[in-house]
DNA sequence: TATATAATTTAGGTAAGCCTAAAATAATTT
DNA sequence: AAATTATTTTAGGCTTACCTAAATTATATA
């Protein structure tokens, strides 16, 4: 059994590895709000259980056996934060945290009832694909909302989910992951998105629609 | 706030300190399944945040400040208890182990959310008393199953709930807390206990008959 | 009362997981 | 190529919470 630090060293390590390519020591320490001579004994410590490879000066990458490990732990938070959503009625904004706890001590017996009960789901309530059983994590097609054009119209497919006061926002706007809207207007240079959401008119920033992945892309 | 090993010697403190009187420290020790040394240790430090009263060789007794936040954690491992139980159908002999780790984690949102879904219960599967939001504890009136004579009939009102081998026994018997029984022979000298459950007659041993706690005794 | 036994405490040690400061290495700029 | 800057690693420390072994203190027995 891992410690709960070395669980999340390699759920980031997956998610830093999902975006950019190389995940350097550094990179790891900021995004886990640590030193970075801390990552550095992390990840001596994942490299002698075989769970990541490191050279020096070279990045850090999941083993098959971290990556593993790290599905598990990616599964285990999203299957929790869509139960406390559905289940107890946790406002999106605050499902994050509190499964960030939870994902480090529920069994396998409570996560495959929360998995039955709402159904086998593959999404959790920011649109974030739930790995299965087995590690395999379905496929999801989104393009960022900063690539739209006037006039196109598009679901809300993702969003990201560690900023709760940028869900709060998105949220009073009733965008949430399958939300359709269409966009009226771009304003040009790099300017905000003004977009119809069920016939009510909202105005996005840049900023803000670059957390908003969509799918469904179509002319109108 | 506390780390998860002083809530737990917290916790404990108080369940001691409920049965006999004066908490020792080899008493605390052996029912954490840790050393006397290390349970001195927690105790000074207990002692230093002014959450336990102590005097050497003399045991140790909550504050009021101690025994408010034993009473928190009590109510967050029975609330829980019962959750798993009613919401995910988790086996009643399994719930125990569970709420052990999640009862440090959850937050008070979700507790009361728990709560709110068990409309406000006032006992968790095994009849134990949940403290409400103020650390007030449900009365209980209960006498052990091992005081009963022949004829009388009664209601299961609590067991014990740290071996869940013996919960499978009672399970088999359908001994839950609710269930009404009668006692058709008390075995001499110390022998074995026959009751008859909704018409089903059932040998209950002296061992096991002492991790059962009734009430609404009657003679029939 | 003296002695044996049991309970408790002190002293010193371990493993995680973080920290800071300094040294080593790599990358970038001049 | 040399010097500056940035990144990474080493070295040494801290806290929590456990451990063992030895010393203390209390209790029970002869």
């Amino acid at each position: 059994m891992l410690t709960q630090a070395a669980e999340d060293y390699l759920k980031s390590i997956y998610k830093l590895q999902e975006k950019g390519g190389k995940v350097s020591t550094g990179i790891l320490a900021e995004y886990l709000d640590v030193k970075p001579a801390s990552a550095t004994g992390m990840i001596k410590k994942l490299k002698s259980m075989n769970l990541v490879s490191h050279e020096r000066y070279q990045g850090v990458t999941l083993t098959d056996a971290g990556k593993v490990i790290a599905l598990e732990v990616i599964r285990h938070h999203r299957l929790l934060e869509l139960y406390l959503f559905k289940a107890l009625g946790i406002p999106w904004d605050g499902v994050h945290e509190e499964a960030e706890k939870l994902e480090h001590v529920i069994s396998e017996d409570v996560e495959a009832r929360m998995d039955e009960f709402l159904g086998y789901p593959t999404a959790d309530p920011h649109g974030s694909p739930i790995p299965d059983k087995n590690g395999v994590v379905p496929e999801t097609v989104s393009m960022p909302m900063t690539s739209l054009q006037n006039g196109q119209s598009c679901v809300v497919a993702e969003v990201s989910d560690s900023d709760s006061a940028l869900l709060r926002h998105l949220g009073s706007f009733n965008l949430y992951p399958g939300t359709a809207f269409q966009v009226i207007e771009v304003a040009p240079f790099e300017g905000p998105f003004t977009i119809d959401i069920a016939g009510q008119q909202a105005v996005i920033g840049r900023e803000v629609a670059k957390n908003i992945f969509v799918s469904n892309v179509q002319e109108t």
